[in-house]
RNA sequence: UGGGGUGUAGCCAAGCGGUAAGGCAACAGACUUUGACUCUGUCAUUCCCUGGUUCAAGUCCAGGUACCCCAG
């Protein structure tokens, strides 16, 4: 089979290369570069402004070595404006709403998995391979996605919004071994890249002091944190948007008492929620609705697992369907932090059945706007 | 001005004559392809100041000083 393997630079991506290989494919191996750092404003708190090379010159050079080392070709192909127009754009505007977006999952509905895809097909390659730890399983003709043999690598959680039609077209080399044997193989292979760290931050903008990045882009505006409890001045908060539920650092609230947690915030009135302690109430909800669902597959069961977060262990729910992209997902054992703006992934044993945006969460029937509403309509103490 | 109380880290706060607990915050590291959470580590040679008693003082004594409360 003639693939495009997605090189990152990093080791999963060269091992996965690496694999398909050995197995007798015709393999040609892409470096997508997304992001320029110049080209999109992306000064504050950016670490690398003055070095000669920035990271992403820099996983390309790695991509370079991986790629003569395995004796594949490499193309180089920008989708900068596409990251910028489809993930990025999102991103902000959903920021700038005071929710809290998950840009990766946005990258591998659009570009990853769509540009790139489209890009493979017109360059003669039908199927593309990612060192993604997930699996594409195939039975009698229907794809499906599914978690990884590594389960504390599992990486589906990231690729629910996937367009259901490429399943049939995208090989994850690594679904069946683990993390730890494919730094074996590369360090079998003498691959330079066999004991690089393994990148996390915003895919292809990297680990960053996000408060400072994201003012490249939203200002600050600062304004006063309060307590949900008793409607007490804590103190001031940057920006609600750079704040996200379920966040304790960065409050700077000492004193007695705490820690504290955001539990919600008003935009327009900017102000940032906080509660006291992590088993706080404000923090829980027990049913949410999901909204953009994307589906992998022909399944609608009435109840399931769904991940609210990437790592996070599987939580039952019951799924109650509105339309074909809306449901409502309860969850009457309560559940910390489900925040809109991110992601519900659902799954039935291992295999991920789609996933959607958390649109809104709710205790007893009530939204987290009306609970907010409710308790600071009394008027707010000054300290 | 009289009477009472309190001054220990950025913030709360233990300590009661034997060599400065703990929490919050902050910072650093680990974990992690989002944002977070979590975990680990660091953070007072010194206790408002000056004297004194004592082998030994944050702790006792004297004076000063700052703040708080009640009187006026």
């Amino acid at each position: 089979m003639k693939i495009l393997v997605g090189l990152s630079g990093g080791v999963d991506s060269a091992v996965a290369a690496y694999l398909l290989k050995a197995q007798g494919h015709e393999v040609a191996c892409a470096f997508m570069r997304n992001w320029d750092s110049s080209l999109n404003n992306d000064i504050l708190g950016n670490p690398n402004l003055n070095n000669v090379i920035c990271p992403q010159e820099s996983d390309y050079n790695d991509a370079l070595i991986t790629a003569e080392a395995l004796g594949l070709p490499l193309y180089r192909v920008d989708f900068i404006k596409e990251y910028w127009d489809e993930v990025f754009t999102t991103f902000l505007k959903e920021y700038d709403q005071g929710r809290t977006p998950n840009p990766d999952i946005l990258c591998n509905k659009y570009i990853k998995f769509n540009s790139f895809i489209n890009y493979a097909q017109k360059m003669g390659y039908p199927y593309v391979a990612t060192g993604h730890y997930a699996k594409i399983r195939n039975k009698d003709n229907h794809f499906y996605l599914a978690k990884a043999d590594d389960l504390s690598k599992d990486q589906s959680y990231f690729l629910a919004q996937i367009p259901q039609s490429v399943l049939s077209h995208i090989i994850f080399p690594l679904a069946n071994i683990t993390k730890s044997e494919v730094r074996r193989i590369a360090s079998e292979l003498n691959l330079n890249i066999a004991k690089k760290k393994d990148s996390t931050g915003i895919c292809f903008i990297g680990e960053r002091d996000f408060r400072e990045f994201l003012k490249n882009y939203l200002p600050a505006k600062t304004g006063d944190i309060i307590n949900i409890d008793n409607n007490e001045v804590l103190g001031q908060h940057q920006g609600v948007m750079y704040y996200t539920i379920g966040q304790r650092k960065g409050l700077n609230i000492g004193g007695p008492g705490g820690p504290w947690f955001v539990v919600g915030k008003d935009v327009k009135q900017n102000l940032l929620f906080v509660a006291e302690n992590q088993e706080n109430h404000w923090l829980y909800s027990d049913s949410c609705l999901i909204t953009d669902v994307n589906w992998l597959c022909m399944l609608r069961p009435l109840e399931c697992n769904v991940k609210f977060r990437y790592r996070q262990k599987d939580h039952p729910v019951i799924i109650k369907y509105i339309t074909e992209d809306k449901i409502m997902l309860s969850y009457p054992q309560m559940i910390s932090s489900v925040t809109p703006g991110q992601q519900a992934v659902l799954y039935l044993d291992d295999v991920c059945l789609g996933g959607g945006v958390i649109m809104d969460v709710y205790n007893q029937g009530k939204s987290l706007n009306e609970r907010l509403e409710g308790a600071t309509n009394v008027s707010i103490r000054k300290k």
